[in-house]
DNA sequence: TTGTAAGCGTTATCAC
DNA sequence: GTGATAACGCTTACAA
């Protein structure tokens, strides 16, 4: 393992100074254009590539950005992650990945945060108080995506659950159902507290009470067990509003692989996120769409935003949801 | 935005030098147990972090792992990507992100090159001899995954496609196939070529003739289309090997959906990939398992063993298939 | 237009 | 045990 070309070595080949080579490299810089020619010809020659972390650590900014997601489980949150990257790379920035569960997230972001990162895109899980002061203290933007929490000095870019929430039980009144069930996800995740609690308020609102409330994992198994068990009884739901769409399609294929029922006739289905799944003509199913391209848009705003206004009040985008409406509500 | 805290302040701080500060985050050097404990106490006020960039730079050697990719379409994709950066994690690396389609590896590549990587993991898309010519100029270690090019000084871990290509033949013609049609992907991806030519040989074997060769992108909707196309007319074929789960499910779609046929008497489909959807009880695909596991293991057994003995051959590890036996073939 | 020299935040080396 | 001091590879005044 050869040691990399420095610009020293460049300067050497090239008969001039390091200071000219560095000058090479920047384009606004002044250089003779037949000087340049000859540093770039030579640093060709020798594999040379001006090292980040020198460079990072003189202009005292690096262009790594800090992506914090749990387990890649389902297609919606791999297609935000996707999309995510790809734009963040469009605006020359590196994504230095932080893989964490739930209960790590701390700890590895601690730990990461030993690179100098412009900013925190935290996608998913739950980040504690103190993790959070350190990121202020070392400077570091924190942008919350998926969850947000009114205590904390970060912005947050978020689906607005709630009213996704509202709008799948105004579906499923509309179309006559009385006994509606909630399927969520563990309850200390944003995204299960935020849309029971639009469930829970739309219910009220048109005096109905839950005919179960249920939690699983976010997975099309979870959906499917549970809907096994929730459509078997003779006091069965009507209707069933699911967190997610995997668990809306575990659901679908309990309805009908399992408890032989028709939806959406005799149990009307909705889900949420609208994966591309959804659409799928072996599903189609009715769902709230949690739209990817506007959130990472979105994140991708405020973050430009933070860097140019470190000092700016923080902000709090909710992305709207919109009803897909198929066959299964 | 205020600065960072250095190892300078923190000395300051607990009256000692800046050596000792580095010290007390070392766990092997000499340190006074109370010397230390007061650092750590100063550190702690401040919010101090050990500067990875600064550290990298004199120890010669980072923590970070580049890890290419392509886009993140389907389930498959996203399992793998999600247990490697998981698994890097656990060997304290950190992934560095590079999103790039197919013909944009090189040049992303190359700027991520700007960071002195410990290793490069390519997974997916293509690499050209250029591109691999410079991580080797820069000692950097090149690992290809999901692909495999005997031209070049890269390691490689990839499932043995052309076993799996034969062992779906060979299922179907078991049952009696005689149509056999091949779906596949863009021809100039490793994964298409190297499981079409297993498929071809193992057709030849049987002396059998392709009843269709077609070729999508690895996608859901572009299985669907495709066998739309080519169920509905009469010289049909009466078996598909898909190059993925994805457009195999298409395929199932396409076939009960759209042609009225019924899977496996009429038309059987087989896949590649083995994702947990495959399993879900609306589809029960027979399918050729590409275990996920075992390849992100070999992934980070051979990037130990390339980091330890970087002079040490290349190693191409190839991972059985193994067949996944359900209701479509 | 180019070179010299200082300095970014660490760690390694060598004194004490 | 601890403190100077010199690197690491780069950028950027300041000089020439």
């Amino acid at each position: 393992m050869q040691k990399r070309a420095t610009a020293e070595d460049v300067a050497r080949a090239a008969g001039v100074s390091r200071a000219t080579v560095s000058r090479a490299f920047t384009p606004s810089a002044y250089v003779a254009e037949k000087t340049r020619a000859k540093i770039k010809e030579a640093a060709d020659k020798l594999g040379y590539r001006r090292n980040a972390l020198a460079r990072a650590l003189i202009k005292n900014e690096s262009d790594l950005v800090a992506i914090v997601t749990g387990q890649i489980k389902n297609m919606y949150d791999a297609r935000v992650f996707d999309a995510l990257t790809s734009r963040l790379q469009e605006s020359q920035k590196w994504g230095l990945l932080v893989h964490a569960n739930d209960d790590e997230v701390d700890r590895l972001l601690n730990e990461a945060m030993s690179y100098p990162v412009q900013a925190v895109i935290v996608r998913s899980g739950s980040v504690d108080a103190k993790t959070i002061a350190q990121c202020g203290r070392l400077g570091v933007p924190l942008i919350l995506t998926g969850t947000e929490y009114s205590e904390f000095e970060a912005d947050s870019v978020c689906c607005d659950n709630a009213l996704g929430a509202r709008m799948a039980v105004e579906t499923l009144v509309q179309r006559g159902a009385k006994r509606i069930a909630y399927l969520g996800g563990a309850p200390n995740l944003y995204s299960d507290m935020s849309r029971f609690k639009g469930f829970s308020e739309a219910m009220e609102q048109y005096g109905l009470t839950p005919a179960f409330i249920a939690r699983g994992d976010f997975t099309f198994e979870s959906g499917l067990e549970i809907g096994k068990k929730m459509l078997s009884g003779p006091d069965r739901p009507d209707a069933v509003f699911c967190c997610n769409d995997a668990m809306a399609i575990g659901m679908l294929n309990a309805a009908s692989k399992f408890a032989g029922l028709s939806v959406p006739d005799d149990v009307a289905v909705i889900g949420f996120d609208d994966i591309p799944m959804a659409a799928w003509p072996c599903f189609e199913l009715t769902t709230i769409s949690n739209p990817v391209e506007p959130t990472v848009n979105a994140i991708c705003e405020v973050l430009e935003h933070r860097l140019e206004f470190p000092e700016s009040p923080r902000q709090t985008v909710r992305i709207k949801p919109k009803l897909m409406r198929r066959l299964t509500a």
